[in-house]
RNA sequence: GGCGAGGUAGCUCAAUGGUAGAGCAGUGGACUCAUAAGCCAUUGGUUGGCGGUUCGAAUCCGCCCCUCGCCA
């Protein structure tokens, strides 16, 4: 066992598609941080799943005339075709719903209980006579009672931004049926975050000199201004993990107390379904332990503040629970590194106006690969991007293809050419050659520190501008010319060309898995570098639920063995007939896209 | 309203008090192994606005404008 990295990612939530926003903003960067630090042969583990519970799921189940269950599982299903045809490598994606989910979750509330972190609380809600049931305050409308303006939130005024209270709103109907609701005594459980506010500072102010500004600045921004307030985390709902106390049926946990809890029980579920039971111990109650999370900013709060307090508040505790005779608290954020949004050719994107490019949709016409390298190389990470079709299309064309994909393709099938599927034996390589090397060999130093610090745009662009100076290389020592006076010289040039090629492949192979994969395979490698994703369909005491699983098979990465290295590649040793790496887009499918969106 | 982030070349971004840079696009050139790709050269900026501190400000301070998120 070497070092346990933990890469925990935002759980998509189970009534909405995935667009190329959501895809950018967390789950694209979990899926490159974790196969570098599988390359460096440290213990990954990347968990998420579906956030399938809560109030938008059963209005949507309610309107369909479906079960809730139902609606999460076609949700669910088509996350998991996306993120496997994306090559998200998850060793598990999972999903609320499940009874170790449950289970996780009932004693991570016992142990907030027990501690003295959670408090009732008794406050007017909104009751649905017809339905016979409580209405979340966004599904109340009426008239603002400052502006006179009707389809006001029952808690704030969207027109004149007043925030309002319940009880005065003028005409209140419920947004689901148009009945009229009315106000009744419910009780809740709060987390004491005032309580845990002093730690929750601490332990944000021991990481805000490598944390992004955005997420820490805020979070204690807020701390030292306002404070922290109890928050419920209970709601009057049936969809959803009773809460697990006597004389509480008939309520649930709240979605946002109760998904990040995922995290936690997606690692024991993991544990279980590879049969041993105790490794969630190995990420959660080691101090050697990162755990990165990978989110949007609208998900800060929740993930720098809120979830580090659960997790202090419960302590040892949860890991008393699970039977083990001496505890150990539970591991916080090593780090959160949010994303901002990505906007869509100038305009926010909205799923309900179409203005969006849907993950399954792209997928139909275009591979991969050029999905991820955009997205990387237009990533949110300092401040909102913009999605602009024309730009998708050019940095294809001229980044992807011209400077990559064509690199690679002229130089092996000039190889294959010349040196019939052997790869050209140098001899003594010249000055020139040597410094190339060392170039690239740089390349693993300096890409390797911008990924350990989270700059995934820096650390591909990095890498695309070693392909540039091989590129560079080639036209100065023209091994086309060389060829035709003496083959030994074009030999260096050639090999020197492969070498790079090689160690480049390792580098962008985070960024770029299909293809440099496929590339790996041409240079000769039967061995792959990564392994593969599988799907599973688990049953346990609630449901049935599908999982997708990373299975490292017998990959080069799937040991614990620092690949990141230049390696060297044999000369004479036999390499395949190379193909094409990426398609050249034709400048049609700019007008093409963008006529599709907003229909 | 409060807490934050962002505003730099046509586009995407870099530059934490010392001559505003890079990639792409644009323009010009020589070449041909390669997906008409690659290479060399080059045009282009009132750093959102106003004021202040300083020998010197994209950078520090104040006010204002615009975009985005969270909270109330």
């Amino acid at each position: 066992m070497t070092e346990p990295v933990l890469v925990a990612v935002a759980w998509p939530y189970a009534s909405a598609k995935i667009h190329v926003g959501n895809i950018t903003g967390a789950y694209l960067p979990a899926d490159i941080l974790a196969r570098y630090h599988r390359l460096r042969g440290r213990d990954v583990l990347m968990v998420s799943g579906s956030d399938s519970h809560g109030t938008p799921v059963t209005v949507r189940a309610d309107e369909e005339g479906v079960t809730p269950e139902e609606v999460y599982k076609r949700f669910h299903k088509d996350f998991i075709e996306l993120f496997q045809r994306l090559g998200l490598t998850y060793d598990l994606f999972t999903t609320t719903h499940t009874s170790n989910h449950f289970d996780v979750a009932a004693k991570l509330f016992l142990s907030l209980k027990e501690n003295g972190y959670l408090y009732t609380e008794t406050s007017l809600q909104w009751y649905s006579l017809a339905q016979e049931k409580f209405l979340p305050d966004r599904y109340v409308e009426g008239t603002c009672y400052f502006c006179g303006k009707s389809g006001a939130r029952s808690d704030q005024c969207d027109n004149c931004g007043h925030l309002l209270e319940a009880e005065k709103l003028i005409d209140p109907k419920s947004k689901i049926d148009g009945s009229t609701p009315e106000l009744r005594k419910t009780t809740h459980f709060y987390l004491d975050l005032e309580k845990l506010q002093d730690p929750v500072a601490d332990f944000l102010r021991e990481r805000q000199d490598f944390w992004r500004p955005n997420v820490v600045k805020q979070s204690l921004g807020q701390i030292e201004t306002e404070g922290l307030h109890g928050r419920a985390i209970t709601r009057d709902l049936a969809w959803g993990i009773p809460v697990p106390v006597a004389g509480w049926e008939g309520k649930c946990m709240y979605v946002w107390f109760e998904a990040v809890i995922g995290y936690l029980s997606a690692v024991v579920e993991w544990s279980l379904l590879h049969g041993e039971p105790d490794a969630w111990r190995h990420w959660w109650t080691n101090e050697d332990s990162r755990t990165l999370y990978c989110i949007g900013k609208d998900n800060i709060p929740f993930h720098a503040i809120i979830w580090p307090a659960e997790l202090i508040g419960v302590g040892e505790s949860f890991d008393a629970k699970m039977g083990n005779d001496q505890p150990k608290p539970l591991v916080l954020p090593y780090d959160v590194p949010a994303n901002e949004f990505m906007n869509l050719e100038g305009k926010k994107l909205s799923g309900s106006k179409n203005w969006a490019v849907w993950g399954l949709d792209f997928l139909d016409r275009y591979d991969p690969d050029p999905l991820r390298y955009y997205l990387t190389v237009n990533m949110p990470e300092n401040r909102d991007t913009d999605w602009d079709w024309e730009e998708f299309y050019q940095r294809n064309n001229n980044e992807l293809v011209a400077t990559w994909g064509n690199l690679a393709n002229r130089v092996l099938a000039f190889a294959y050419q010349h040196w019939e599927g052997q790869v050209p034996d140098p001899g003594e390589l010249r000055e020139g050659d040597q410094e190339l090397l060392e170039t690239i060999k740089a390349g693993f130093e300096t890409v390797k520190g911008h990924l350990e610090a989270v700059k995934l745009r820096a650390a591909l662009q990095e890498a695309m501008r070693l392909a540039a100076e091989v590129n560079k290389y080639l036209d100065t020592s023209a091994p086309w010319f060389e060829i035709k006076e003496n083959k030994d010289q074009a030999a260096k040039s050639v090999y020197t060309a492969m070498q790079a090629i090689d160690w480049l492949k390792l580098i962008l192979s985070p960024f770029l898995p299909h293809t440099c994969e496929q590339l790996h395979g041409y240079l000769g490698y039967d061995q792959p570098i990564f392994g593969s994703l599988t799907t599973r369909e688990i049953e346990d005491d609630l449901s049935t639920h599908e999982v997708m699983l990373y299975e490292p098979g017998d990959a080069l990465s799937a040991g614990n063995e620092d690949l990141w290295v230049p390696t060297t590649l044999a000369p004479g040793a036999p390499f395949r007939k190379p193909a094409p790496l990426f398609k050249k887009l034709d400048a049609e499918i700019v007008a093409e896209e963008r006529a599709r969106l907003g229909n």
